[in-house]
DNA sequence: AATTTCAGCGTACACTTGTACGCACAACTG
DNA sequence: CAGTTGTGCGTACAAGTGTACGCTGAAATT
């Protein structure tokens, strides 16, 4: 009773997992990994592999959703803290940034998949994405409301800053470490920008 | 001298693109192309393959170094053409998009290998990246003061804007036909929506 | 205590991969 | 015309791939 068959389990489990992120940190991408080669790397053997998941695709999967999650609850506090003081801009960025370097292998792998075709992930990334959008969007009109400001199309609005958050996010990934000041500075005035050009269009129309 | 060595040499090189370039297209990521298979696709033997590249990663950046060449040119036309009516905004986005359609597996492929870590086509795709957005503030600096309008930041703007374009043809490419035209509309409204801001921010500072 | 369950292993098989090597034969060069 | 050049082919091999199959041993259940 030392140790449980289910607690064991989950434990190899996540070291599959865990294998295949640092792999993916690394910079390799998720489809040149075979799955002999995370079962080598989780320690176990590759017939064993098929005892958590089916296939590479479930593992993938699997991980999208992981960090989905744990992307949005992260924004989601950000907004509860920074309600009350303001340069929420700044504060959101900088989280989001930080979360994305912790998770270099993981955010690019989402990113990347997003964009393929026939891939089982990009549901989801999709869905992750338009997720992050909604939210951003209706805590914007929130926001607005509040400021006594007016808001022209606060969903297309949300979704330039996300894309915006997102590839300035990648390009960071590949940025040496003394300028990436710089680029965060650039994103937070890229995103004002778009809040500007929102608010204008809010009091014409 | 029906056939001149040159001239047939030329024509394999071209097939094995086309052939790497086709199955992009349908959906295929770049590395997991195997030199065999594209050597096959182009009809010939796979060891021929060397006497045209030396590597797929060869190939690869050929690819990219084409497109980027016709993409720079296509925006180029665009905005003479349409310098001396309006609507620059609607023309180019519309262009832009159409050339996306046409080639829309080249067109993955490079905005996918610019956001990988080690490969070799990122610094090519993320020069392309560079110098449109160069190209576009260009353009935004002297549009501005051609029409006397102030103008903040405008090399961030174009940055936003290159972003924007991007990360929707994307989205595009998984678009049903019918909900085309709307992505399309509301591209071009968050690109006026960063007009705005940048207007706006000029105006202030 | 006897039985069932099941994570993990090792072997085995049919593929696919990149590429080394040498040959053929048509296009070029002199 | 003879000689060189170079594209393309076929064979061959080592390495890596997914996965089917049956076994083990200990945890879980009875």
């Amino acid at each position: 009773m030392k140790v449980s068959r289910k607690k064991q389990k989950a434990e190899t489990r996540q070291k599959l997992m865990d294998a295949t992120a640092a792999e993916l940190a690394s910079g390799r991408s998720f489809d040149t990994l075979s799955l002999r080669e995370v079962a080598k790397l989780a320690g176990i053997a590759p017939t064993s592999f098929y005892r958590h998941f089916h296939d590479m695709g479930s593992l993938g999967l699997a991980l999208i959703e992981e960090q989905g999650e744990t992307l949005l609850t992260l924004m989601h506090h950000v907004r509860e803290q920074a309600s009350g003081g303001h340069s929420l801009i700044r504060t959101s960025v900088e989280t989001l940034f930080d979360h994305i370097f912790a998770n270099q292998g993981m955010s690019r792998m989402i990113l990347l998949e997003s964009m393929s075709r026939h891939s089982v992930f990009r549901e989801a990334a999709e869905k992750l994405f338009a997720t992050m959008s909604r939210d951003l969007a209706e805590f914007l009109v929130w926001d607005a409301k509040e400021r006594g400001v007016p808001m022209g199309h606060p969903q297309l609005a949300a979704n330039s800053m996300v894309a915006i958050l997102f590839t300035t996010g990648i390009a960071l990934l590949k940025t040496p470490v003394e300028d990436r000041g710089r680029h965060i500075e650039a994103a937070i005035v890229q995103l004002r920008m778009i809040m500007r050009g929102a608010e204008a269009m809010g009091q014409k129309t």
